[in-house]
DNA sequence: CGTCCGATGAACT
DNA sequence: GTTCATCGGACGT
């Protein structure tokens, strides 16, 4: 985990692999009307356009709802998923174009009762905030916040450098998760988590 | 432990 | 009408 990870000139590398390993250890913070969540980021996928079929902006495709993923690296995408779960990325690579990294899973960190109330859970465990949607759900994060920067100070929902370095030999790779219908895409071990780490979703 | 399925909306055929 | 970057509850082994 480079301490830079996070920052706009890391982000804009076409490198979105590299980026989502990278992205690792690093933090999210959200801050919903003065309640401010902080997480560990312990899952992320790599997403690149145009060529990965799993993307949604593969072949470059444009429609409102992929319209955030080719603004600036470091800009929010936070689409909704089967009509219930709101799925969080981190929209990366050079100017136009649409690469992006899932945030999968976070471990809590900070400010555990709003997480706890949002989640309608009495006590802290790992499915708090172990799944893309349910992390997202833990941190009031919806769909009003796409296409926010989330480098800028003041935003309400930021990504912030990680505290401690996460021991690379530690940071494990498979293939990404609900994509079967990519065909070789599918295969690609784009998937990253801490190994051993109880902060990460379960394969379905 | 496992498999099945409903919820619920954007985008596609 | 069908599919989809999901989740949790129901029910069988």
């Amino acid at each position: 985990m480079l301490e830079n990870g996070i920052d706009k000139s890391t982000l804009e590398s076409d490198d979105v692999v590299f980026i989502a390993r990278n992205l690792i250890g690093c933090r999210i913070q959200s801050d919903i009307e003065g309640e401010v969540c902080t997480g560990i980021i312990t899952e992320t996928e790599a997403y690149k356009a145009p060529e990965d079929k799993a993307s949604h902006a593969y072949g470059n495709r444009r429609t409102q709802r992929t319209e955030t993923m080719y603004g600036e690296a470091g800009t929010a995408y936070v689409y909704l998923c089967y009509g219930i779960h709101h799925l969080f990325n981190v929209v990366t690579g050079p100017p136009g174009t649409a690469h992006a990294v899932l945030i999968r899973s976070v471990q809590a960190l900070s400010n555990i009762r709003p997480m706890l109330r949002r989640r309608k859970q009495d006590k802290l465990s790992p499915q708090l905030t172990a799944g893309p949607g349910n992390w997202t759900s833990a941190f009031g994060i919806t769909t009003q916040f796409n296409g926010i920067n989330l480098l800028a100070p003041g935003k309400p929902v930021r990504l912030l450098p990680a505290l401690e370095p996460i021991p690379p030999a530690s940071i494990r790779a498979s293939k990404r998760i609900g994509i079967d219908y990519a065909g070789e895409w599918a295969h690609k071990p784009w998937r990253f988590f801490i190994e051993k780490s109880p902060w990460v979703s379960r394969s379905r």
